[in-house]
DNA sequence: CGGCTTTGACCGGCGC
DNA sequence: GCGCCGGTCAAAGCCG
């Protein structure tokens, strides 16, 4: 209720406004986006294809990273039940992937989520207490993307719980928190829709399933269409934590064809479009992290 | 009745 | 220290 009320101006990014890509941040790695850790490159993501460019949207001006990636699918390994952020995505109504992005705390050890991913404990009993201090609680991997779509949550083929709901700073639409259902899997989603454009839902991964799809997608995979929204990203990622660059992108931005292939998700993420629908042009966006 | 959503309260981080 | 804010908990309610 006071949440609804608190709601000021400030703007939630951080925004690099005056720098290029800060490839110089030795925290940036591309290979981060998708996080595997024994393929070189599990996706087709070709860090060679990435390039940025910047533009202004509003007051903000945007650095953008796009990326290439492989058009093959990966089909023939067996999916790695542990496969750093895990989603099968398939979307439904018209919905159209605009945008992919990653924050990845790689240094920094996850003890908040221990609780959780340890049913054994009584974790019900109460709300944890008492943190260990002076270790920093640690976020997953997260992995976000907008899609056009009209409805909020997209069928992605795993079996969600809402845990909560709030309102988001800025924006009138609210934010829903996710869970997986499955036992000891941790990985969460937070979904929730663009003030700017309210034709897209920015739908935030955290985690990685522990487990394989609940649901089979192969039979209705194609629910992506080749179309891909690539408009100026609105400024509703409030989410994203505030020492994380915004990398989004933007089509007009990259009149070369090369920046935009197909999405190859690894084996346990999104799937995105089907192999035989006409090539769906992505680009991705990363978060940042920003120097302190 | 089990699974899920809703919603107010609570907690921790962070900036001032 | 205080207030703001994001994130989570958990009781209550809803629904098939």
């Amino acid at each position: 209720m006071s949440d609804q009320n608190n709601i000021n101006s400030n703007h939630p990014y951080n925004m690099g406004s005056d720098q290029g890509f800060p490839f110089s941040d030795h925290n940036f790695n591309p290979f981060m986006l998708f996080n595997h850790p024994h393929h070189q490159n599990p996706n087709g993501f070709d860090p060679s294809n990435m390039s940025f460019t910047n533009f202004l949207h509003g007051d903000a001006q945007y650095n953008t990273l796009s990326a290439a990636f492989d058009p093959s699918c990966s089909s023939s390994h067996e999916p790695p039940v542990n496969d750093s952020i895990s989603n099968c995505t398939k979307s439904n109504n018209n919905s159209s992937v605009s945008l992919s992005s990653l924050e990845a705390g790689v240094e920094e050890e996850s003890k908040d989520l221990q609780p959780k991913d340890c049913e054994d404990g009584d974790v019900k009993s109460k709300r944890v207490k008492g943190k260990n201090k002076g270790e920093k609680k640690q976020r997953e991997a997260r992995f976000a993307f907008m899609t056009k779509s009209e409805v909020d949550n997209l069928e992605d083929g795993y079996r969600w719980r809402k845990y909560g709901q709030k309102a988001v700073k800025n924006s009138p639409f609210p934010r829903s928190y996710y869970r997986c259902t499955s036992q000891k899997c941790n990985v969460k989603k937070r979904i929730e829709r663009s003030y700017e454009d309210p034709s897209m839902v920015i739908t935030t991964y955290e985690g990685q399933h522990n487990h394989h799809c609940p649901g089979t997608l192969r039979g209705n995979a194609a629910m992506l269409p080749p179309s891909v929204l690539l408009s100026p990203p609105p400024l509703s990622l409030s989410s994203f934590p505030q020492n994380f660059f915004l990398f989004p992108t933007s089509q007009q931005n990259h009149p070369n064809p090369s920046y935009f292939t197909h999405f190859n998700p690894p084996l346990g993420q999104p799937q995105l479009p089907d192999q035989s629908s006409p090539l769906v042009h992505m680009t991705s966006s990363f978060l940042h992290r920003r120097e302190p």
